[in-house]
DNA sequence: AAATGAACCTGTTTGC
DNA sequence: TGCAAACAGGTTCATT
């Protein structure tokens, strides 16, 4: 579900519930997500400094110890009165100092969470691969020109490889080709320099625009206050198969590549 | 090398 | 109406 906005989105909201406050205990209701659980109660006592975000991964920061967390397809987090009920598919609740709670959610368990030394996280295996933030000054168009250059895959696949650029899923790879007019077939390497400058662009201003509406809620996705995303309204591809193109009027198409849904025009993007 | 398909799970929607 | 198949924002691994 959540793609570099819909992290983004929880990032921002966590981070005031969050900061500092300390961890008053631990429940994990079941032991594995998608890998099993690390030992949360090592957490307990600490004050957590701050949270961010790399790519999809939630960081968050307990002095020598940082707590990883990935929402997979269907993770949420919720921060809560202390004292509330328990919710459909709660798997993990942290007491905060302060009388409230942070509750992990997940229906499908594609989540997952780990701890490590705070100071070498970025060695660790699910970060020492990762591209470039794609909203930060290395994800320009000599370094995607770079990653193009040679491969004759498909540029939609491209786009979504975590180990170009960091936070592009499904949705947003459609919105940004449709963008900048680009086929999600046409081979990476047989896309003009002039072309990928403004794919670049592309990329930059839809997570950008959809940042600013606190990501995109199809179904899953909700903010930590529970109100859902609003980008989705703004899509111009994506789940709109058989609509009419906002450009040129053709009929918006859907394909399968790579085993996902693909949105394209194909009468505005070659 | 690189692309596809399957796997991990459950819930919801679509189609017969 | 009911049941089964298809499909869903992600990532990794094995197989062509």
């Amino acid at each position: 579900m959540p793609e570099l906005p819909e992290v983004e989105t929880v990032c921002r909201g966590l981070a005031p519930h969050l900061s500092g406050r300390r961890i008053e205990s631990v429940e994990c209701l079941r032991a594995d997500l998608r890998f099993p659980l690390p030992d949360m109660s090592v957490l307990h006592g600490r004050n957590c400094e701050r949270v961010e975000r790399r790519g999809k991964y939630l960081l968050f920061f307990f002095g020598d110890l940082l707590l990883v967390w990935h929402l997979g397809m269907t993770g949420r987090f919720h921060v809560l009165p202390a004292a509330v009920p328990r919710q459909p598919h709660e798997h993990v609740r942290l007491l905060l100092s302060g009388g409230e709670c942070l509750i992990y959610r997940d229906a499908r368990r594609f989540g997952y969470a780990g701890i490590m030394a705070a100071d070498a996280w970025q060695m660790h295996p699910w970060f020492v691969r990762l591209g470039p933030e794609p909203l930060g000054d290395a994800f320009d168009t000599d370094y995607l020109a770079a990653c193009c250059k040679g491969r004759r895959g498909p540029v939609k696949p491209l786009l979504m490889n975590a180990q170009v650029v960091v936070g592009v899923g499904n949705i947003y790879a459609c919105e940004a080709l449709f963008r900048s007019g680009i086929h999600p077939l046409r081979p990476a390497g047989r896309i003009a320099r002039q072309r990928l400058q403004g794919l670049v662009g592309s990329v930059r201003a839809v997570l950008a625009e959809a940042v600013a509406s606190g990501g995109s809620t199809i179904s899953d996705f909700a903010r930590v206050d529970g109100s859902p995303g609003y980008f989705s309204h703004a899509f111009a591809v994506y789940g709109r198969e058989g609509e009419a193109c906002q450009r040129c009027n053709g009929v918006i198409r859907r394909g399968v590549q790579a085993g996902r849904s693909t949105f394209y025009c194909p009468y505005c993007q070659r």
